[in-house]
DNA sequence: TTTATATGTTGATCCAGATCAATGAATTTG
DNA sequence: CAAATTCATTGATCTGGATCAACATATAAA
């Protein structure tokens, strides 16, 4: 989906890799896990075969046996109401894990379904709880994992309940920029592998008015838009049009939008 | 702060109140902990005197060392912007747990205070860890807690995302008399220990907006206000409000009001 | 008691963004 | 290949709820 800055070719056969060697370890759950427990925690670990967009990787109400680790693509997950309309509720990139929200009760109370090509690594939760038992480090970064979930749906809240439509799609935008670079992809320019409807959900607004603010944001020079892909050409005044504090210096600076 | 079913005097000064005591230990953390085990959970747990209406319980940025349960009031957590103002992020009754968010980093993100004279029993968070690989019970309920916590937020994602004015507000108060209920306080009765701004501010409406619902909703027979006392009427109906599915049954009922 | 300070209600006005509508790519299917 | 379908852009209009404003009512302080 975003542009490797590190140009790697692998075979689609080799589908066991190891979490030594993958290089998302340093952000995904082995953090803080010695090498030596590393094997442990591989061991309990199951590469799927890549899912093809538009794949469900479990349905809403599904029972939970599982949490999974994007490995690559990305997923969306989401809730339909009643009347089958839905609501996005997160997009993850690999490292990230989905299903955290399934522990409570044992089903998931949200879809996850496939954006692009896609693989995963399967985590059974029986065996992760024994694991984590025996390796502290685990249970830490677990519990560390879950807090940060807890942390972005705050983040989340704060989004929807007091930004406007242009803040909002900046503050998405810097967000996914963020997050790309932490992967080890460019900060500045990558592919949206959700369609606007999918942002819109997500942020509580119209698909028109995402692509309304696309073009906008393209003409203020801020950005350069073609489909899906996205080139950030003035990153920091598009946090500026965030409306929160990010990247680093705390300067204040004057904020053009306010509600 | 709502109105107790069973009543019962408890003296101020007995503050050492175990967890095998509390009324509360079947919804806070104790939860699937045997009899024999709860007394090393209460090892750990400190309760301290309690705060009074406006206290902080800590401050945003604050260092992470303790999770605290609620054990009678009721707390607001928040965050607030560069400008200084609030995002009121969540409220918090007996048996729930604050601080969650913390443990990603080590600082709390959030600020939490007193909406009302409120203690709660202070957990310590490293004690609680090593605890937790000791007990396996204990450490399944953190998870499922953290999990649940996880859910709320989804849940509210949805709130913020897309329901009018007037399915918050619904959605709001049959969410908080479903909590009351749990607790065992009246579920038709009870007093808003928030402000009409902190309502609107969780809600992402502005102050007058819940005002005026509320007096809607007296007209429409759905519920009594009197300043902070609410008395639902005819929670059904509200139900229907709210625009999710809630109370049971699965009966497609008609709905007043959509986006 | 008066004075001050929160907090809540209600009315009038305005606007950001939803909704409706038409058209134009791009992708998929047969 | 055309036909169908999905997805994106852009314009015109409408409206839910924000904002501005005035006034109660309550609680606390003096």
């Amino acid at each position: 989906m975003p542009t490797r800055k590190v140009e790697k070719v692998v075979s689609l056969k080799e589908i066991k890799v190891a979490c030594q060697e993958c290089s998302l370890n340093e952000i995904c759950l082995p953090v803080g896990i010695g090498q030596d427990d590393l094997g442990r925690l591989d061991s309990i670990i199951d590469r799927k075969r890549p899912l093809t967009r538009g794949d469900h990787l479990f349905r809403i109400g599904a029972p939970f046996q599982s949490l999974f680790a994007v490995r690559s693509g990305s997923l969306k997950t989401y809730a339909t109401s009643e009347e089958g309309q839905e609501q996005v509720m997160g997009f993850h990139l690999p490292g990230e894990l989905v299903g955290l929200d399934a522990i409570a009760d044992g089903f998931h109370p949200l879809a996850a379904r496939a954006l692009e090509t896609t693989s995963v690594c399967e985590i059974p939760f029986r065996d992760l709880e024994t694991l984590s038992v025996q390796l502290p480090g685990l249970q830490r970064q677990l519990l560390r994992v879950m807090s940060q979930e807890i942390r972005d749906d705050e983040q989340n809240m704060v989004i929807l309940g007091q930004k406007s439509a242009e803040e909002r799609l900046a503050s998405f935008l810097i967000g996914l920029s963020d997050r790309f670079r932490r992967r080890g992809f460019s900060a500045t320019q990558f592919n949206l592998s959700m369609s606007r409807s999918d942002i819109g959900n997500y942020l509580g607004l119209a698909l028109e008015t995402v692509s309304r603010l696309f073009t906008r944001f393209q003409n203020e020079g801020l950005l350069r838009v073609d489909r899906k892909h996205i080139e950030l050409l003035d990153r920091d005044r598009l946090c500026m049009f965030s409306g929160s504090r990010c990247g680093g210096d705390s300067t204040h600076r004057a904020r053009p939008t306010s509600r």
